[in-house]
DNA sequence: GTGAAAGCGCTAACAG
DNA sequence: CTGTTAGCGCTTTCAC
């Protein structure tokens, strides 16, 4: 072969030339191939074929300033509890030919211009974020970048531009009616110290005041990762420091299965002695003994949702809900009776 | 104003006009601030500052040819087993600015193709696959593209490029070894039935008949994903088969957390009546009661030895070790005695 | 140290 | 239904 084919990968032209047509033929044949006729696309869907052409997006997206990327930031993926939303998000850009880019803001402030930085040059069509935009400069490059932006997993007070997610602390609140009901009156918290399990613990706060008449709720707070472990400890440090509390509430289903797991050491019968609630509704929550009562959050709807509006507007199409409040359900289970 | 500048995005032009140099030194100025004066550079950088000129990477990639993105495809997000390594590969790849995309597989081969065609034609700099690539049509499509690849979590006998895993099959091995160490005899597995859990099945299996002695090894296969519910299930099918058994291996933590649940629902003692070994040693393994003894890879190392991988060969470096072994080991817990 | 011209691969716009 | 021309925004030459 005198021409080496390996050397660069195949254009456009090469296999407009082998099919005997030209460059926008193949552009066409590929993008509206109802545009061609028969005899055509036949012929260069086997050049295709020959060649082994696959088209650079990048020059299209170049061209036509439709990227079909979309970027999302969360501040870590490791932590299950933005996976869901991951998964779903990917499948259904997928679906729609859209590819996801991924970052980690790494709960710092600091990281996060540079993070927008790389990814606003990358002309994304659509970001999806997860926990906050702290920084004012951040905000607004993302104005500036003039592409839908849905924020998730937290109805922000004032959204950027569209967003996704639930009341956190409605949440507080229904975890602790759900302990009023059970006739639970000395409440604890054990809660990672991260924004939203503090508008959590806010609401659960506020419920306690007007339902238990409670002041004071002791919390023990946790630094991220809430581990099992810090379950444990934490349920050790609140029984130092109010023997009598009889429900506590974990901040994950994490945090909830070491309480569990320090109870049952010491002798504590859940759900007899200490109500146990968690958060999350994690793979093993209803699996361990005893199931775990937890709030469930719909991730992969969030994901679904926050897709659809991306792509809604990246194709020209009104988002009529650019706020979708996708609730929670409390899950009763033997961890509190 | 006149011209709205809202319209559409910034471009070196616009900072060349308002910094009063051309769009060449603009570039110079961002990719390499060294070549040019220190008083071109300030009023450069200025004139980005002013204009809020974010530079449009889909450009410069498409000149250059060095997109600074790196693909990575995974069967799936959730499930928490690749998140450490997805974590640590993006942060490697961020501190090198470089970016990351992400796909998901599903275990499906049907969709395997499509989605290997929209990432190449994104020319990513490099490819991170974990779970094989299954069609010929796909390992063709990778050669094609002519990029690094690196194949994770598995040491693929005959890998396409560069691979960094460990041996699935030593794994089944030492836990087998493990098990005779505590003399147990009569073994079982209750297994997940993707190909990696396949392979440590095959593992255990050759030590059996090798240690214990054992032609037959009773297995409970469990479809994806593996759920606790699987676990506990598992074990209620093993012992209906063979009553007799005292050593459980389970394909996941999550498993094995089902099987000792099964165990103490059913008054059966662990360790004294019955071992139970995981594997992946997920946050809660260490935790429980009892604590269970699994088997714990690296998935960090995995992620930022890939990343460095592809960063090495994008750059022209040599990478002197193309193949990676990061081994695992056994951590003996109570769960086994 | 700086600039002008050319072109990466593709598709929008306008013919025919 | 198909082709020609131009240009997306940047960076690689090659000049000065």
């Amino acid at each position: 072969m005198a021409k080496s084919r390996k050397r660069t990968a195949a254009t456009v032209k090469d296999v407009a030339k082998l099919a005997g047509v030209s460059a926008i033929t193949v552009s066409r044949a590929l993008n509206s191939p109802d545009t061609v006729s028969a005899g055509t696309l036949k012929r260069v869907r086997r050049a295709i074929e020959r060649t082994g052409y696959v088209p650079n997006l990048l020059a299209g997206g170049l061209r036509s300033a439709r990227s079909k990327l979309v970027a999302a930031v969360v501040p870590t993926v490791a932590g299950p509890v933005f996976l869901d939303t991951i998964q779903a998000l990917t499948d259904a850009l997928d679906e729609h030919g859209y590819q996801l880019m991924l970052g980690q803001s790494g709960y710092r402030t600091s990281r996060e211009d540079a993070l927008l930085h790389a990814i606003i040059g990358r002309r994304p069509v659509g970001m999806v974020l997860t926990g906050m935009v702290h920084s004012e400069q951040g905000r607004r490059r993302l104005l500036g970048a003039g592409i839908p932006i849905v924020e998730t997993w937290d109805l922000a007070p004032e959204p950027i531009d569209m967003a996704v997610g639930f009341d956190h602390e409605r949440i507080g609140e229904a975890v602790c009616a759900h302990f009023h009901a059970c006739g639970r009156r000395r409440v604890a918290l054990v809660s990672g110290d991260d924004e939203r399990a503090h508008r959590r613990a806010k609401g659960f706060m506020r419920a306690a005041r007007k339902l238990l008449l409670r002041a004071q709720v002791p919390v023990h707070w946790i630094p991220a990762p809430a581990t099992l472990a810090a379950g444990r400890e934490g349920l050790a440090q609140l029984l130092a420091r109010e023997p009598r509390i009889d429900a506590v509430w974990g901040s994950s289903d994490l945090v909830a299965l070491g309480v569990l797991t320090e109870a049952h050491q010491r002798g504590i019968a859940v759900p007899r002695d200490l109500a146990v609630v968690g958060f999350g509704d994690l793979q093993f929550a209803a699996g361990v003994v005893p199931a775990i009562t937890t709030v469930r959050v719909d991730g992969a709807r969030i994901g679904r949702t926050a897709a659809h509006m991306i792509i809604d507007r990246a194709e020209g199409r009104d988002v009529t809900a650019p706020i979708v409040d996708v609730g929670f359900s409390l899950v009763v289970r033997q961890s509190s009776a």
